[in-house]
DNA sequence: TGTACATCAGTGAACGCGCGTTCACTGATGTAC
DNA sequence: TGTACATCAGTGAACGCGCGTTCACTGATGTAC
């Protein structure tokens, strides 16, 4: 063969990356599957000897996305706990840079009318991204759990659209107090 | 004139809710500009006459189906206080009905990739539901109603984009119940 | 060792299509005389 | 009252463009003989 062993998945794996980030940053609909080739250095006729169509792209750049962001929670919960997955998710850096951050945050209401195999990825990745929030509350509540995403992916989605600087600040603050006392006990029972 | 005293308007109004109700079901960008206009009865060019260009009928929309949104919070708060908005918004009427339901949930992501007049009158008017909000919540806390806010929106999404019709059911219930625990004052105090 | 051939990742022209936008035009009406 | 004209909401062909997808082809390599 002309190309070394490994080279095809190597550059697959290169077109799901440059996907990946380019979807989060500018939506699924934007990004272009030539632009996104010639961002991996190749043409775009190529592509389809890689994906069958731009939905299964798709399909698999939520996937890696999701499975980064998942890595990053796994690393900070060791670190710091949940608070410390609050505090990270609803960081400015967070917020400025969408291409490297949570895929719920960018794509959820763009894949909601995408077609079934593209959601079941999707809500399934969410899942194990809520029975990691889970993990780290009392009693492993997955109900709660999965507030506590709704909260920081609403509040980081308003953040980033919200264009007055301070204004944005305190919509991501206002999330970190919110959701730390979802995560309390006390609250747990209130509600 | 050709046509009665405010017919002009009338078209308008009338491209406007169609593309308020399109863009939240269908996203700003899957909707075009001819489509809408045949929606509304007409012809593609006469769009020009009515906005300048398809970014400025986006701004408009995002205000109109605000302002439907804004109403019905009123209604309900009236009615049943903040818990009534909370029940309405995380129903699964809501979750199934986008074209007719709350335009943050449906388009905050995406109008963040926007120009900025956009993202103006966007968080203007988001501004203007978590004032609302905050009506109904001791001491008119607006941090708290932004986070409330925020964790609807996110709850709605994902409820959107999930398959399973138990887990997206399960998705709103523990929204609701997040969302009044941190309306209640014990939690409040506790964030 | 040298030659002919098969492999296959990647190329780039071409497809039909829908997009946002422009513009010369239509034709029913109100107005001027 | 009748005629000529101005108005202007709406029409529809046309623009350049980018989209996802297809396909005949390239050319460097490994393999067979």
């Amino acid at each position: 063969m002309r190309y070394a062993k490994g080279h095809k998945d190597a550059t697959r794996r290169r077109i799901v990356e440059a996907a990946s980030q380019r979807f989060r940053k500018e939506g699924v609909e934007r990004v272009g599957v030539a632009g996104l080739m010639a961002e991996a250095g190749l043409t775009h006729g190529g592509f389809y000897a890689h994906f069958p169509s731009k939905e299964d792209l798709v399909r698999e750049a939520v996937s890696e996305g999701f499975a980064a962001t998942h890595a990053r929670f796994e690393r900070l919960a060791q670190a710091g706990g949940l608070e410390a997955i609050v505090r990270e998710y609803l960081s400015p850096r967070h917020r400025d840079q969408p291409e490297r951050g949570c895929t719920a945050a960018a794509l959820t209401a763009e894949v909601a009318r995408h077609p079934e195999p593209t959601r079941l990825a999707f809500t399934e990745r969410t899942d194990a991204l809520i029975g990691l929030i889970a993990e780290q509350l009392p009693g492993h509540d997955r109900r709660r759990a999965s507030a506590i995403l709704a909260l920081m992916l609403g509040a980081l989605q308003l953040a980033r659209a919200e264009t007055d600087p301070e204004r944005s600040q305190e919509l991501l603050d206002s999330a970190v107090d919110a959701a730390l006392a979802l995560a309390s006990e006390a609250c747990a029972k209130d509600g």
